[in-house]
DNA sequence: GGAGATATCTGACTAAAGTCAGATATATGA
DNA sequence: TCATATATCTGACTTTAGTCAGATATCTCC
């Protein structure tokens, strides 16, 4: 890893000097790059941007707002924060930078034939994926936390969508099971964003893990087993030595996935009308 | 590619960091790191470095050599240049920089499994192989040139590791042939290093390869043909429709990418004694 | 032995990147 | 409503990184 950090850096780095030639200093284009990305708050931008000193933003923005790139206005949700939003002009800047970017990937990749290029895009692809994956973090949260209310959100859209029933979303967080002293819930984020979900709560003496969510874009990265083990270690800390979950015969990867983590089949043991399979695992 | 340097910048651009808590800026750090990789001429270290000033580095120099971190001493080959040197100190701080960027390496990829760690490892040297191999430079040199000569000595110590006998090195670059108006010389470079080589040159009204070598640790990434691709163009503009060439049985990927690029085997054309193919092949 | 080329060094700069300590305005909770 | 926390901004700074124009010593070739 290291070496092809070394090798790598000094060969693509160039590929950052793209954003130069634009006319704006790399940290500043960086910025504007990221604006659009996705507009938002400053704050959001410093966390995406990688924690920068916010008088450092602050006069990045500065930059940007007086060269009519970004407009800066208040968060009517919230007069702290402020708004970041590319002009006209700025898209035009923005579209620019992505182009000449793009040239200089081509460029690099010329000598290439289309199976090395291909090659090439596949292992970025797989190391990005791990790399990602490995960066990630798993949390506790409550409930009510916008992004427990997030990860929810997308697990009873893809539930809504994949059965073809909707769930009413009307007490995401209300569930006092799911909050300490019954429960957990974590969520698992790259950058900010929600990329899975689970919970751990006391039910008829045993632990049980409800609301399991994995980002279909990061299904097969491991993370589903990851976030299972760290919900069985919370069923300990919690004093049970019996995990159960229900489940639904449609969701076979997850179902997999847990027979391979140790689960065994057992009956029902709710009356949960959408679940078709139950399991259980003792711990420790 | 561009989104993978994106999000992999963003993650491990933090792994150089860890050249800082050294008390070194970064840059200075780089240049301790590679003295560390390989001691050498100033010059030498300023190409690895990707052509930095060579004010900027001499500062650099004297920074680390106040703190007694390397010494620098006049090249006794030539007076002109000056042979950097880490001393003990130097050394243990080398090692403390690999130390901590192993370590924040490992911490890095702890999160994953095993399994994973593999698949991460392999696709980065993939991708350091293709991405290093598209930055490779093709270049004509003369074959009294050093990187000619430093060529054509791989090329005959393999050649006579792996068949047994040795070749003189006394004439490398006297032969006239491969030499304009009758022949050319061509490098392949990377980093400065030449990984491969190769000749044209006109030989009873056809024009003759020799001297082909590719660096054992480049087979398998496309140099060879891309070399070849070359080396047609260049008999071509010599004027000739027809190339051809002798190898050796054992040579059994040579003798597969000359088939792939479409040369037919015919019957001997020369007295060389070593050769046991020959192959020809016709242009445009 | 002298003209020009080469390798390194020195000094004098500039711009970018980043830090830190308040200032200001708005939100939040007792 | 008041104390406290939060989000952003401003000003004053430092450190890095990098450039450019000579100066100096050595080599190379005629």
């Amino acid at each position: 890893m290291r070496k092809f950090n070394m090798s790598y850096v000094r060969r693509v780095g160039a590929l950052e000097d793209s954003f130069l030639g634009s006319g704006l200093p790399y940290g500043t284009a960086r910025i504007l790059y990221e604006i659009g990305l996705g507009a938002g708050t400053v704050q959001e931008l410093r966390i995406r941007l990688g924690g920068l000193d916010s008088g450092y933003v602050s006069r990045m923005l500065r930059t940007l707002e007086t060269k009519g790139y970004v407009t800066v206005k208040p968060d009517p949700a919230d007069g702290r924060r402020r708004l970041v939003e590319l002009t006209e002009d700025g898209i035009k800047q923005w579209d620019d930078l992505e182009r000449r970017s793009e040239e200089r990937a081509h460029q690099l990749l010329d000598p290439l034939t289309p199976r090395q290029r291909d090659r090439l895009n596949e292992a970025l692809a797989t190391a990005d994926l791990l790399v990602r994956a490995a960066s990630i973090t798993i949390e506790q949260v409550d409930p009510r936390d916008p992004m427990a209310q997030e990860a929810m959100g997308h697990y009873f859209a893809e539930i809504g969508d994949r059965f073809g029933f909707t769930v009413g979303d009307e007490g995401f967080g209300d569930d006092p099971s799911l909050r300490p002293p019954h429960g957990t819930f974590f969520v698992a984020a790259s950058d900010g964003a929600p990329v899975a979900s689970g919970a751990v709560r006391e039910f008829e003496d045993t632990a049980e893990i409800k609301r399991m969510w994995v980002d279909p874009a990061w299904r097969g990265a491991g993370l589903g087993s990851r976030l299972l083990r760290h919900l069985e270690a919370e069923a300990l800390r919690l004093g049970h030595r019996v995990v159960r979950l229900d489940t639904r015969d449609v969701l076979s990867e997850a179902i997999g996935m847990y027979e391979r983590a140790g689960y065994e089949r057992i009956d029902r043991y709710n009356d949960n009308p959408h679940a078709t399979h139950f399991f259980r695992k003792e711990l420790g």
